[in-house]
Parts: C-alpha cells; structure tokens; sequence
DNA sequence: AAGCTGGACAACCGCACGGTG
DNA sequence: GCACCGTGCGGTTGTCCAGCT
C-alpha cells in the first residue's frame, strides 16, 4: 500500500505544529466537534492531513490530557498491564485517564525499559534476562520501591519456580507478596468473594460497584493492597451495577506488604478459574 | 564557542479493519 | 464479493534540547 490518500496531496505541511495550526485546530473542534477527520482540515482553514489533525488532537490538544510526569503508580500500572497485554498500547493507555498511547509507548521505550533491563528483567517477556543477572537468595532485597517480577521473588518460592501468576509475583525476604499480576476472576458472585477473600487473607469485603466512567474501581482493603479492578461485559450490559469485573489487578499501597493465608480444599481453584489463578496456601508460604 | 551525543517527545508511515455502496 | 474510504494502531523516524567534551 502507498501514501494514505490525504498525505498526497501537494501543499500540505508536514512537520511540528505551530501554535496557530494548534490554535485553528482547537478552535474548530471546540466549536463543531471533529466529525469526519478527513474534512476538519478543510473547515479548519489548515493545510494538513486529516489523520495528522486526529493525531495533534489525541496526542496533544484535547483537554482532557494529563501533562507531566508519570506517578509511580502509573509507573506500575503500566508495567503491570505491558505484562498482560504486551504492546497493546492503545489498551494500556485507556487505563490511565489523561494519557495517550503515544505518550506511554514513548515513556515505555525510553525509560521504563531501560529501568527494566537494569533490575535483570526482559521487558518484553517480564521475565528475568540472563544467569549472570540472577541474585542469590543470600542477597539483602529492597522491594521498597519495586514494581516488578523479580528473580528474588522466585528464588525465594519454597516450591520453586512457579507458573502463571506466581512468575509475575513480587516478594519480600520474608515471602510476603508485595504486588500481583492482573488476574481473571471468575464470572460468578460467590467464586469472585471467595477469590478476594482469599487474596486478603480471609478477610471480609469485596470490589465496589464501578466508581467512574472508565469503569475501573478502586477499592482500598485493610490489608494494605488496593484493588483495581477492570470492565468486564457483564458491568457494561449492566450498565455498571454488577459488583464482580473479569480481571483484577493487586497493587500494594505503599510500604504495604500482605500475607495469604487459606486452604485450597475449600475453595478449589483450579476449578474456578481454570489454572489461571492459584491460592497460596499457609504451608507453601512458609 | 562549536560540535557531538543521547534522551524525550512529537509526528509520520504502513498496515489492518470495519463500514458502505 | 469487491473496491474504496475513513479510522485507529503500533513501529519507526524526526526534531529539539540539555549536557558533555
């Protein structure tokens, strides 16, 4: 395939935007919407592209963007969700309000990559590199401010190296979790609780109903972890009133360390959540 | 001061996909 | 079924700028 059909047209700019274009562009969205791309240059009095238009619109105009630097939290968030949906950018990005595709794939590629490569992991598979990056189990570990996999984390399982969510767990000296990967709960009430009162340690309590439009909720829990969780078809059919999402990301607040605790006789779950998820128990914790 | 280098960010390009006639 | 068009996505390239030599 060659040019997209408006790039060839003679006359049109190419390059940065100046604060007139910026202006242009702005002011006639702001006015009419963007409607069809393909003829907001024209409306606009611009000699660009329609998709270059669409794009600066994304990327840079639109009020709703988040400028500045990344928290830490979206630091992790993106590293979580780069674990379970790779390059998905796009994704990734309508997880965080304000930011752009754009804008996290760059941050990806410039920095939290190299961040990546610099703790012994493969930023494309999130697990560790190379032998010569493993640190022995002797080693003092700072999950301070850690938001990754770790190979600490998996020499320190008693049982060794562990499939699905326990490749992607963070751990402690102590074996304590300290973060998890995104997991699928199941599409049933009772299975969801049992599912989170066991990722509280046998505690009460449960996800809330979606808390704003994106249809993420936020649920912060005794234990010191929050809970993210994701949308799933049965709240949109819903119109966001089920309690229970497809998918929920662990993350621990601050200096939070949690401790799971449960016997997997009772709640069977690799019948619920067909190996997805595994219940940590009392005695593979110690 | 001039040139070089690397990082951060903006923008472009090619492609895939869905809608429409 | 096919061609065409518009849109969105992800990879890549371009540009700017600060820091260094």
């Amino acid at each position: 395939m060659g040019r997209h059909s408006c790039c060839h047209k003679q006359k049109l700019r190419r390059g940065l935007w100046s604060p007139e274009e910026d202006e242009k562009l702005l002011d006639h969205i702001t006015k009419f919407g963007h409607g069809c791309w393909s003829s907001v240059p024209k409306l606009a009095g611009l000699q660009r592209c329609g998709k270059s238009c669409r794009l600066r619109w994304i990327n840079y105009l639109r009020p709703d963007l988040k400028r500045g630097m990344f928290s830490e939290e979206e630091d992790r968030l993106i590293v979580e969700l780069h674990g379970l949906l790779g390059n998905r950018w796009s994704q990734i990005a309508s997880r965080l309000p304000g930011r752009t595709d754009n804008e996290i794939k760059n941050y990806w590629n410039s920095n939290i990559k190299k961040k990546m490569k610099q703790k012994g992991i493969d930023p494309d598979t999130h697990k560790p590199l190379k032998e010569d990056h493993k640190v022995t189990a002797a080693t003092p570990v700072d999950n301070s401010n850690s938001s990754f996999a770790t190979e600490q984390g998996l020499s320190h399982h008693p049982l060794g190296p562990q499939p699905l969510w326990f490749e992607l767990m963070n751990y402690n000296n102590n074996n304590n979790l300290i973060a998890s990967p995104v997991v699928n709960l199941p599409r049933d009430e009772a299975c969801c609780f049992q599912a989170l009162q066991c990722l509280e340690g046998g505690g009460g309590g449960g996800i809330m109903n979606p808390s704003n439009s994106s249809g993420s909720s936020v649920n912060s829990m005794s234990s010191g972890m929050e809970l993210q969780s994701f949308n799933s078809p049965l709240m949109e059919m819903s119109g966001g009133m089920l309690p229970w999402p497809d998918q929920l990301l662990l993350l621990p607040n601050k200096g939070a360390e949690i401790h799971i605790e449960g016997e997997p006789e009772d709640l069977k779950w690799s019948e619920y959540l067909n190996g997805t998820i595994r219940c940590l128990t009392s005695s593979q914790h110690h």
